[in-house]
DNA sequence: AAAAGTGTATTAGTTGACTAATACGGTTTA
DNA sequence: TAAACCGTATTAGTCAACTAATACACTTTT
């Protein structure tokens, strides 16, 4: 059962986003992998503390991407092939990581104070 | 006058905040400094293709915090000091380092890949 | 078989973000 | 002084995000 242990809400991004984000990165990060039952709409909503509706949205977002396949009734499943996930962290750890070297850049922060930032919060 | 030029619309996020974060970036980075004169509103709005009242949205929160001052028919400059702009480092460099660390640990990336996907995107 | 849980769908409503048009009075500039 | 620009404000409207309540048919579990 794929976990949202360690999620966090940031406002200012749609939560459906944030959902399906968290689901992406854990793909990437190889702790959600291939066949992994998802959190039923309902159960994550009340966890989440969000409506059911929004939950959908996410799911229905990934399945529109070929990543959940769900049958009316039953559980949803995460569908992953090697090319699924080495285009998520494609997507993904390349969006997260540029826009973090901009932002960085952007402060005028050099890449040596960028290396002692990442360290500094890393743990 | 504050520029706007390596200004980069991303969705997801409200404009007004994005403007807002590209002032306070800029007084981080020191390319913007007390006394600097800002863009009018409209000459924003224009520039960045979006409404009057979402620049003055921005404005009007900046001067809420005593970051801007603006008189009625005039321009509006920057108004900073040393301990605003600590403020500002703190609440900015240190939202985004932490924002930059946590995505990056949840899709299982070390460290050592970290630094290595920075150096990556840093040119 | 019955109950519980599931995905899916619909309708209605609220709130915030943003657009659009316009107006007023002050300041700057030519 | 007159024109141009400025900050400020108001009103109305659209659209997306999200909430709320409910319903239906299917699957799993007991």
């Amino acid at each position: 059962m794929i976990s949202f242990d360690n999620f966090i809400m940031e406002d200012s991004s749609p939560i459906y986003l944030q959902i399906l984000l968290h689901i992406k990165r854990g793909v990437i990060a190889g702790s959600v992998k291939d066949g992994d039952e998802l959190p039923s709409r309902r159960m994550l909503s009340a966890l989440l503390g969000v409506n059911p509706n929004t939950v959908q949205k996410s799911y229905k977002m990934l399945e529109d991407e070929g990543l959940i396949v769900s049958h009316s009734g039953a559980k949803s499943n995460m569908a992953l092939t090697q090319e699924k996930i080495k285009k998520i962290r494609q997507e993904v750890l390349h969006a997260d990581a540029e826009n973090a070297v901009r932002t960085l850049k952007q402060m005028g922060v050099t890449k040596e104070e960028a290396f002692a930032l990442i360290s500094e919060y890393w743990d």
